[in-house]
DNA sequence: TACACGTGGTC
DNA sequence: TGACCAAGTGT
């Protein structure tokens, strides 16, 4: 218990007052957890509050279209994580009359909610000793016991649950997991961690060892795909576009202008004979111009996207029937929210 | 099981 | 500056 001990108290005695700190409510807990996997305090919190206040209840979330929610989620990434928050408070209003799920079991059944979110929720709202395991909990067991065994492995899901487990305080189970976790985020750091001020640096066995840079070990690294997309900005007489809804892969359910993905980076010919173009714009009369000399490079964590906005002047159309303005309504992703920024101010 | 899924921060 | 990482989950 000693290690638990010791982080509880220099949780207790250092922990950021941050707002879901400040209440037990279930449906608050949810939503914070959801905003906060993988993602960073300080990025989440300006949506937490957002949510909060356009959705103070789960009836309220479950109450609004699917659209709205992204809406409210857009540049938080990982959209999914919106569409089945959305999905699973229409559940709980729906088929649990509003009552939040109770139990680690129940709660699991939450689209979206995993082994970690559940254990969080069951374990700070209904004080139930299910341990928590994220990427700070990863780093700081790893170090402070010196195990080498990959995080990402079969093996190492289910032994550092185990021993996570194993260390949980189960009286103070919420408390004891939030210990761990803002103790990982905030002085078992990933990079350049205070271990000479930490209050477990004399037990810690990487510290011992001289492996704290080493730990924890993660398998294989992914490999960056290119892709290349070709944007096909309509620009009316009369201020008019169009827009699509993205059906699959990444961004799915957000909005953006036709697009044309190409193997490789296409010119203006390519373009304007290409079967998409084609099919917007048979034979009526075009002028394409590229909107960015230099393609627009958006990197995400498994792919970067090589981007070239076309602006296609055209007559105008019933085809092309979307006003500008009306676009900043739909949920979009950061690429085109960037670049509609631009063409605005230009 | 391995991979897809966003965006932003850090060094 | 490229590589790694963040309170992970779904398929």
């Amino acid at each position: 218990m000693k290690f638990s001990n010791v982080l509880v108290q220099w949780y207790l005695q250092n922990k950021r007052d941050l707002p879901w700190r400040q209440t037990s409510n279930p449906y608050k807990i949810w939503l914070s957890e959801i905003i906060l996997q993988q993602t960073r305090v300080d990025q989440g919190m300006v949506y937490y509050f957002k949510f909060i206040e356009h959705f103070p209840t789960v009836f309220h979330l479950a109450k609004a279209s699917e659209e709205e929610v992204l809406k409210l989620w857009q540049g938080l990434g990982y959209y999914s994580r919106a569409r089945n928050l959305h999905f699973s408070a229409k559940y709980i209003v729906n088929e649990l009359k509003g009552h939040f799920p109770s139990s680690y079991i129940q709660i699991l059944k939450l689209k979206g909610v995993g082994d970690y979110t559940a254990s969080a929720i069951a374990s700070i709202c209904y004080n139930e000793a299910t341990a928590v395991v994220d990427g700070n909990v990863y780093r700081v067991l790893a170090r402070y016991f010196g195990i080498a065994t990959p995080i990402n492995s079969t093996k190492g899901i289910k032994e550092f649950k185990l021993l996570a487990q194993k260390l949980l305080n189960p009286t103070i189970s919420g408390t004891h997991n939030q210990a761990v976790m803002e103790f990982g985020a905030r002085m078992c750091k990933p990079q350049n961690p205070d271990c000479e001020i930490c209050p477990l640096n004399e037990s810690c066995v990487a510290l011992q060892k001289q492996i704290v840079k080493t730990l924890p070990v993660k398998e294989k690294k992914l490999t960056i795909k290119k892709r290349y997309f070709n944007y096909l900005v309509v620009q009316t007489p009369n201020n008019k576009t169009i827009i699509e809804k993205r059906e699959k892969g990444i961004w799915i359910n957000l909005y953006q202008f036709p697009l044309l993905e190409s193997a490789h980076e296409i010119d203006v010919n390519q373009l304007i004979t290409s079967e998409k173009f084609d099919k917007l714009f048979g034979k009526l009369n075009t002028s394409v111009k590229l909107f960015n000399q230099t393609m627009v490079v958006h990197k995400l964590s498994h792919q970067h996207i090589y981007t070239k906005f076309w602006i296609i002047n055209i007559p105008n159309s019933a085809k092309f029937s979307l006003n500008w303005d009306e676009i900043k309504r739909f949920p979009v992703p950061i690429l085109i929210d960037n670049f509609l920024n631009e063409y605005k101010s230009n």
